[in-house]
DNA sequence: AATATCGCATGATGAATATCATACGAAAAC
DNA sequence: GTTTTCGTATGATATTCATCATGCGATATT
């Protein structure tokens, strides 16, 4: 039946009509979790941490199945890192939009940028921990990163209200991945706090104005250099 | 001879003092370059792509040898990583104390966020190149981080004049950390202009105002778009 | 009920790696 | 000139890894 249907439309689209049986269920199931535990080994280990083996086995099964359920290990990595951007950029926006913009800016680097972050790498940003590794990486996870970082610009700068401003929060998505990434890295706690706040400090001393009666189009423009 | 005084003195000491022979000014030479080679390898491919093999056949040398010249692999990276900061830094901020500080910001945050720095990695900065495979890595790899970026940071406040705001400096190096990494990992190269530009202004607009009469809390910023 | 399918386990393969042991040959010490 | 030292090369060992081939057994199909 299932082989009739194949015949008729082409593999890709049976897949997609595909009878849910109890065995694709557990499969859909099982790749979740193959899924999930890669994404949580490249925040906590990165992708040098992530192999194969170790994944497998967080998700219960043995090496040897992986290639039953991904084409590559390039593409596992690729869906991972988009998983774990979106997650944790969901719970960093996390009721930022009904906060004037000062406050929401405040709310999402104090989450970015404090001790919870520091030291939180399950559920931590996913750009910190793969970092380099990505650059030197495929294309394809290149492209989830690229993908994936446009995607967190955009909510950050809907959550603050500034829909069209994706630079503003691209710049302050740096400060973040730059900020912790040095915190994180130096031994001395008081020091990584100190970056943390230096950071902090340094997105918030100068938020744009606040909205007053002048609409924002005619605010006075700071002429570049 | 050199027995005796190591008698004496004891191994270490006995080092300080040590004829320069033939056989042990090479030595010293080939240690150089392996180091070189090391922090070569460390900024284009990531602590990863810095093996043994790799590094001591740059040096031209064959692997075995190479624990004759080092403790271990972690203390050549720690080495590595520190000849990395002075050199790529000192070029960093040539001729910067001779300008007014926010002509200074903008060469700095130009050298780092430009098209040069984003293609060129065997001299870039090994703070993008290392990331996050210095926080998982040993704690002799951590505090050569640690002490790197106090150095920079500290060589940075000191060109723009601002010998006491190491705070303001961190908060630079993160920026332009965290925005060439960015830049890096996408695929799309306008993009990565983009990223870079936002970054560069986001500092920009944010330096501590001139000495005027007014506080720098009171000016208005400039708002994209 | 008989047969076909397919998710998963086992295990093989080959490449890359850090580290160490041994050996050679030139330089240094005597 | 003989002996000792030591920088380097060669090669061994043990580990880790991605990828693939094979086979079993539960599930789906007929």
């Amino acid at each position: 039946m299932t082989l009739v249907i194949r015949k008729i439309l082409g593999a890709s689209q049976a897949e997609e009509i595909h009878k849910v049986t109890r065995r694709s269920a557990r499969k859909a199931t099982m790749r979740r979790k193959i899924v999930d535990a890669a994404s949580r080994r490249l925040r906590v280990q990165g992708l040098e941490g992530a192999t194969i083996a170790n994944v497998l086995g967080d998700a219960g099964l043995t090496h040897g199945t992986f290639y039953a359920h991904f084409e590559s290990k390039e593409a596992l990595l690729a869906e991972a890192f988009i998983t774990a951007a979106a997650d944790t950029s969901e719970r960093w926006i996390k009721g930022i939009s009904d906060l004037p913009i000062e406050r929401g800016v405040e709310l999402l680097v104090n989450r970015n940028l404090g001790t919870a972050h520091l030291r939180n790498l399950r559920t931590g940003c996913p750009f910190v921990a793969a970092g380099a590794e990505v650059w030197r990486g495929s294309s394809e996870l290149r492209e989830a990163y690229e993908q994936s970082m446009l995607a967190v610009a955009r909510k950050v700068s809907g959550a603050l209200g500034k829909q069209n401003d994706i630079d503003l929060a691209l710049a302050i998505h740096a400060v973040c991945v730059g900020g912790l990434t040095m915190a994180r890295s130096v031994l001395d706690e008081k020091l990584a706090l100190r970056i943390m706040r230096a950071c902090r400090e340094f997105v918030l001393e100068r938020l744009p104005a606040k909205k007053t009666g002048r609409s924002h189009r005619s605010r006075i423009i700071r002429s570049r250099r």
